[in-house]
RNA sequence: CGGGGUGUAGCUUAGCCUGGUAGAGCGCCUGGUUUGGGACCAGGAGGUCGCGAGUUCGAAUCUCGCCGCCCCGACCA
């Protein structure tokens, strides 16, 4: 972009800025709000093609192999076989599946015929937002024998998801970049084995790439299985909330954390008389029970909503003070559930929302019930106040125990921070984090479903046991910013730094600064690091506020003052200090400084 | 999909309320002066004011519709 002098010609290679691309930006675009996806674009890395498409500029490209690369290996470390699999696939696959009602809708759908004409008889299309679909049946077909087991496939390359808000950059976007693994074992331990060496894996691919992250215990949502692990960089500008209490070592996604709010011993509370109704006209909400002159505490009230399970409604029970953890429904098993309408819910309970109950006896049509599911939390109330079915009364003084028509018990409540930490009782904290890597064991869900199974020794056919595993490679890429950076700009890590040495030439137009130049960035190399020089016709002063921006990790500026005293300026990205070093030992210095880097990395 | 906002030069934006020649800064081009933390002077190029209708003598400005983008929510394999 800008020219360089014309007068000095060099030998060999050695990558010039002034002949390379790197876009730099001196005001943040309108559309960027937080600070990692300011630098992504203010340092030149990525440009916004339109909502969540995003092209990688050269350098950003060149972090996003870095990471490739490391994934890769660690991947392979930890006994993964890398595969391509193809990004277009055939709905069939997945009608065939076992959640195409689930994610149909955030999928895209491609068109064989172009230009929205598919004829009915075409094949349709979707654009792969994960691969368990795919992978299976290849399993199914070409493994049949224990002899062959385990197996664990990883790709990594573009996924599509028609997110319904992509944001913040690379953070969500529609179009990202993921390294995605399944495996496949005998049984439940070789399972838990291989899920075990991926979390091992993973624990690995953020150490080196220099990012923090922690495994927290998360909810399996559509994927099913049986658990799972959420990789989580903190950050005040994550998706998700983390609840956990470093002294214990509890860590969990929201959806899934629990509290030991319910004692283990808790003995239920005996009735206390008998269920007496009373009028509470207009009364509809928690708060309203609360108020005079009915006085009922939310935490002496039963909550009681209505979903709709696959068709089927069904109760959820909480105190009046806790709110639902929808997430928490997933445990129930239905494939698709929302909350019931008004409309819904009058047949089968005889009251609108705000006079509900589960009491036995008061429900119109509690034969058209999927269930009804009681938090645990519940138990603390012991006798309280729900709704009667009938608009304008409620019941008091009934009993858990006694009272409800309650299937079954769980948890389905939303945690709260302060609440005791089921590990240690010690209070639980709350903090924002970004989902960078998600494992699952999965079960037999896909297996059964796509007849994925084996042979054993015995001659006796079984499912295999799965588990898949993601990595948002082009999200880490973000949250690597995130994490990394300070007023100036970027502070890379070293492991994925675009280039990890930026020699400054202040004085491009002196052929022995070049020479120079070219002298250091040789010894860096060949100590292992990559290397850009910075030989635009520039002042100082751009020069400087680039390779703070962009956030070499390694400064080496050569100056024509710096040249007359016989010293060239070393300086690390992160830290404030310049270290002057003489230009005869200056390669020496050089080397060794990018071999204690390398090692630290 | 609901709520809020926004769209003017490559980027950041003023102008819009109250209709009448489209302005600035950055960046870019030319020349000159500068040269260790985003220089200065002079000159210059660059705009279907998101798109389409309407109101009006006249629309960046008012009205309606559509589209894009951003934020909050819902959602997030």
């Amino acid at each position: 972009m800008r020219r360089s002098f014309g007068t000095v010609s060099l030998p060999g290679f050695m990558k010039l800025w002034s002949q390379y691309f790197i876009p730099t930006l001196k005001e943040s675009p309108a559309d960027a709000e937080i600070a990692s996806h300011k630098l992504l674009i203010r340092a030149g890395l990525v440009r916004k093609l339109g909502g969540g498409l995003y092209t990688y500029l050269p350098l950003g490209h060149r972090v996003m192999q870095k990471l490739t690369q490391i994934c890769r290996e660690e991947m392979e470390r930890g006994g993964a076989i890398e595969l391509l699999m193809p990004l277009v696939h055939p709905a069939e696959n997945w009608q065939q599946g076992p959640r195409w009602a689930a994610a149909r809708e955030i999928m895209f759908r491609a068109d064989s015929a172009g230009d929205g004409k598919r004829a009915p008889r075409e094949p349709e299309f979707v654009l792969g937002p994960t691969h368990e679909e795919v992978i299976t049946p290849l399993v199914r077909a070409e493994i049949t024998s224990y002899r062959d087991l385990p197996k664990n496939f990883f790709q990594i390359g573009t996924k599509f998801r028609n997110e319904i808000r992509p944001r913040f950059g690379l953070m969500r976007a529609r179009e990202f970049v993921m390294m995605d693994a399944y495996s496949f074992d005998q049984n439940d331990d070789g399972a838990i084995k291989s899920y075990f060496a991926m979390k091992a894996a993973y624990e690995a691919f953020f150490r080196r790439v220099g990012v923090t992250a922690i495994a927290v215990e998360a909810d399996t949502g559509v994927m099913g299985g049986s658990f799972s692990h959420e990789f989580m960089v903190p950050a005040e500008i994550g998706d998700d909330d983390v609840i956990y209490n470093e002294e214990s070592g509890y860590a969990a996604n929201r959806e899934k954390a629990t509290s030991a709010l319910v004692p283990a011993d808790l003995k239920d509370a005996p009735p206390d008389g008998a269920v007496e109704k009373f009028a509470t006209p207009g009364v509809v909400t928690i708060a309203a029970l609360e108020a005079a002159p009915f006085g009922v505490p939310a935490d002496q009230q039963f909550k009681t909503l209505v979903y709709l399970g696959d068709g089927k409604p069904f109760i959820v029970i909480l105190r009046g003070c806790d709110e639902l953890e929808e997430a928490k429904l997933g445990a129930l098993g239905f494939g698709v559930f929302r909350p019931a309408t008004p409309e819904e819910i009058e047949p089968v309970l005889g009251a609108r929302p705000g006079s509900l109950g589960a009491v036995k006896g008061t429900m119109r049509n509690p034969g058209a019930l999927a269930g009804v599911f009681a938090d645990q939390a519940i138990r603390l109330i012991g006798n309280g106040v729900t709704g009667a079915n009938e608009d304008g009364f409620h019941l008091r003084r009934v009993n858990v125990v006694r009272d409800l028509a309650i299937t079954r018990f769980g948890d389905f409540r939303r945690v709260r921070p302060g609440e005791p930490d089921p590990k240690s009782g010690a209070p639980l904290k709350v903090r924002r984090g970004i989902e960078v890597g998600h494992i699952f064991k999965l079960g037999t869900k896909y297996s059964e479903v796509f007849g994925a199974a084996y042979m054993d020794d015995q001659k006796q056919n079984h499912p295999m046991v799965m588990g898949c595993y993601g990595i948002g490679i082009s999200r880490t890429l973000q949250a690597v910013i995130e994490q990394g950076h300070d007023q100036d700009g970027i502070v890379w890590p070293w492991a994925v730094a675009p280039y990890q040495v930026l020699v400054c030439v202040l004085d491009p137009q002196l052929p022995e600064a070049m020479t120079l130049a070219r002298a250091l960035a040789e010894a860096a190399e060949a100590a292992g690091a990559d290397v850009l020089v910075d030989d635009r016709a520039e002042r100082p002063g751009v020069k400087f506020k680039d390779a703070d921006l962009v956030g070499f990790p390694l400064r080496l500026t050569i100056g024509g003052k710096g040249l007359k005293e016989g010293i060239i300026e070393l300086k690390w990205r992160g830290q404030k200090d310049v270290a002057k070093v003489p230009v005869a030992e200056a390669p020496a210095r050089v080397a060794a400084a990018v071999r204690e880097a390398q090692a630290k990395a």
